[in-house]
DNA sequence: CCGCTCGTCTGGAACTATTCTAAATCTCGT
DNA sequence: ACGAGATTTAGAATAGTTCCAGACGAGCGG
């Protein structure tokens, strides 16, 4: 799953990103893996490498990389926060028995063909969170 | 919207819990209003009143009513937790601007009477959180 | 109604996740 | 290559929550 470097850095620059070794290595790793680590995690995968990257770096570059669209962020009712890299759409399913977040494909539920709750209120995004039990857990 | 205190101590007392006062005050409280408390808003709230509630206190009893079932918890992803008296199914829209937590009535968005997803994972609740903007910030 | 037992409450310390700060460093347009 | 401004860093600070050990009190049996 490793994706190379150049393209990384294309995306950084995309976005009007300056481009930094540790924007490019919290990438990388989140592109990496499908699991959805925090921040605890990227610092750990990235520092064991052999680079070393502080704890206020991993919270500066994952919150630029959010804002830039390129990573996406998620609170889990216990603890840390998680993030992804995979932002196209899709929703996340909260195991209630290991705690685990597993992806769930992206389906229209009915809601962003109107765009609009049924009492007029909006829906920007369709990140749905769905609270049930995964498939090792079942 | 005041419940009175008997049948708060009847809900407790069906569910096994001791009725005690710091427990019916957090519940009379979250049953009185529609916002989505962090356990420092209940402290601040029931302090008011001329009671005295610890922190750690506070804590142990929204525990005691989530695990029984009275009210339920939500992490945002920002901040706090929230609780919730209202336990019958509703969803809840997260305005990305205020960052205030409205109710969504509930709707089957047909996941439910599936109960499962399609590649057969199983979905234990519904209890959506949708990312959204809110009426007041539309 | 009394006393006992064990669940609950309390204040404070501890802990975890995150943010802040101020100085050093680096990126990139010129 | 230079300089302005963005980014990184270590460590201190903060916010939210949990842990602890002791005091308290709800509700059972008598």
């Amino acid at each position: 799953m490793r994706i190379d470097d150049e393209s990384l850095k294309g995306l950084l620059r995309a976005r009007g990103l300056r481009v930094t070794e540790p924007r490019v290595a919290v990438l990388a790793y989140l592109a990496s893996t499908d699991r959805h680590p925090t921040a605890e995690d990227v610092e750990t995968a990235i520092n064991a490498n052999g680079q070393v990257l502080s704890r206020a770096s991993v919270y500066n570059v994952l919150h630029s990389l959010t804002r830039a669209g390129l990573v996406a962020g998620m609170s889990v009712t216990d603890g840390a926060a998680r993030y992804d890299a995979h932002v196209a759409p899709h929703h996340h399913l909260l195991c209630r028995t290991c705690g685990r977040v597993e992806d769930v494909p992206w389906q229209d539920f009915g809601i962003a063909e109107r765009g609009v709750l049924p009492d007029g209120r909006s829906v920007r995004t369709l990140a749905l969170t769905l609270d049930g039990v995964c498939n090792a857990c079942c």
